[in-house]
DNA sequence: TAAAAATACTCCATAGGTATTTTAT
DNA sequence: ATAAAATACCTATGGAGTATTTTTA
């Protein structure tokens, strides 16, 4: 079935210096072991693989011909060992390796790459993937291993994971230039939403249901257009006219400073939630990630912490 | 200094099967040891090298990311050391290997090269390499581990030595075709050869000192004209008419029967010697060179041992 | 609750140590 | 006579066993 080896490394490394130094009493030295210790090893090795691997005499050994096959071998094997070690080396200190990040769409878009970026700086020979998914998978993932650490909207009630806030994400209310919203002389009363034309995230999106708990909750319900998992093609249809849009501000900076979104001001709007970096509570963190995830720059405003979290894990 | 692995074989046998099966119990009763005694070392592994290599869970073990890693490195040491396995295994049963075989030049040349084919029929994997020079140099390559084996003229008188006679070789006069001495009808007195015009070897060459000997014992001082320590350069002058030779028969045999060398009928000539098999004593012979000495094909008159080696011993 | 791994403990095989003998030049 | 390796004998470590507990799906 599954063979033993007839040696095992230390024989192998014993027999190695032997043959180099030709000496036992040197070899036995550079090994650390005393000479007796050295040369019963040599024997038992030569016993195990029932090879004479060295001519002795009184000025010491030198190695048969099997000897220097034996010991050719040798050397690539320990070349392969070395380069074990070193891996091993570069991964305990998480100089080298991978790193599987999985994220929601609109933090990978908006937010890893700098992150990715950042880490890069100071690890340049870790390697990136990246698996973007809705929330729910994305933590499914990261409980099943299939990704290293999360991006996610939202705390998970979940006492295997560990969650650290990232930043927080205020929703905010888009439209088009031009759209009606904007004619508004100060503040938008927040009816005015109601039956309004509005573009939405699909129904499984964590988004889309906390936005329709927080309308619901204030008695407004829009006419819903359209619906999309893919937030680009939300701005779109809202760029085209199709209604208002709820969409996190990261995503809209680029539009909205182009001018072709406008960030509507809602009277009384507030509606946040939080981003989270999140990870299995055990086993502990492969160096690699741990270096990743001790360097994301956390950026949340102390006040907005626990109402707009609360309210958001309430929606999930 | 020469720094041990942190792991050994063993831990990395039973790394590379719990990886491959993804469960305790099954790979310990492949590796024929308790599940207990596989998860201390799993442990003890994972311990030494400072990287988690499984997440566990109660349906089994799965590799980490740095545990795959570890996985290939696996895979590539363990191919080396198969391959050191394998070639050891040939060795040990002498299908591969090198042997080295020390010769004087005249058995080199005349009888080796069949002894090799005979023995490459069973062994076609072994290489040779051969080493040519005189018996006392053959012989002291022989202690100094520089040849596995020698052929020699004449038995060592060396009890580190073990000694195999492997032919009778008579010496023979020999001259060219129309040389005086095939005008004689009948045998030759031995008188003839005394100031007779002589081939020799040089005075080195153990046959010759051996020639010496023998024609002094009988009074016979040829007149030597050239002296060579090749064989060839001496059959070469003696066709040049120089003058007569005493050769070992098996090295004119091919020229006698091409009529380019005669070899004279000299009253009561009878010079022999043996030509031997020399192995050490110690340490026993490698398999393949073994091999080697157990398929030559050894063939002595019996009646030809004893008195032609006591005289030739002597002569040495 | 069932299936798996981890722990606790005990035991023994063996690698290694010291003292000494043997071997070869 | 000397310098080396081999042997004899003892010790202790760690790898492996059995019985049991812990964990998680």
């Amino acid at each position: 079935m599954n063979e033993a080896f007839a040696f095992n490394l230390n024989h192998l490394r014993y027999f190695y210096e032997v043959a180099r130094s030709g000496n036992m009493r040197r070899a036995a030295a550079r090994l650390g072991i005393s000479q007796p210790a050295l040369s019963k090893q040599i024997q038992a090795l030569e016993e195990a693989i029932g090879l004479q691997l060295f001519y002795r005499s009184s000025r010491g050994l030198q190695p048969t011909p099997d000897g220097e096959t034996v010991f050719l071998h040798c050397e690539r094997v320990f070349g392969h060992l070395r380069d074990l070690e070193e891996t091993v080396e570069a991964l305990r200190t998480g100089s080298a390796g991978r790193v599987t990040v999985g994220s929601t769409f609109s933090i990978a878009e908006y937010l890893l790459p700098e992150f990715i970026r950042h880490y890069h700086d100071s690890y340049p020979k870790v390697r990136f993937r990246l698996v973007t998914a809705r929330s729910g998978q994305v933590l499914q993932a990261l409980r099943e291993h299939r990704v290293d650490v999360a991006f996610v909207a939202g705390r998970p009630d979940d006492d295997s994971l560990v969650t650290t806030p990232l930043r927080d994400n205020p929703l905010v209310v888009v439209v088009a230039p031009g759209h009606p919203f904007t004619d508004e002389d100060g503040p938008l009363p927040i009816e005015r939403l109601h039956r309004a034309d509005m573009v939405a995230f699909d129904d499984e999106a964590p988004t889309r249901k906390l936005t329709d708990r927080y309308l619901d909750a204030r008695d407004v319900e829009p006419r819903i257009l359209a619906e999309s998992p893919a937030i680009e093609t939300i701005k779109r249809l809202v760029r085209q006219q199709v209604g208002f849009a709820v969409l996190p501000s990261h995503c809209v900076e680029d539009e909205v400073e182009a001018k072709r979104l406008v960030i509507v001001d809602v009277d009384g709007w507030d509606l946040h939630r939080l981003l989270y970096v999140v990870h299995l509570s055990r086993p502990p963190l492969p160096p690699t990630v741990r270096n990743f995830v001790d360097l994301i720059p956390v950026i949340v405003p102390p006040e907005s912490l626990t109402i707009a979290d609360s309210e958001f894990a309430a929606a999930m």
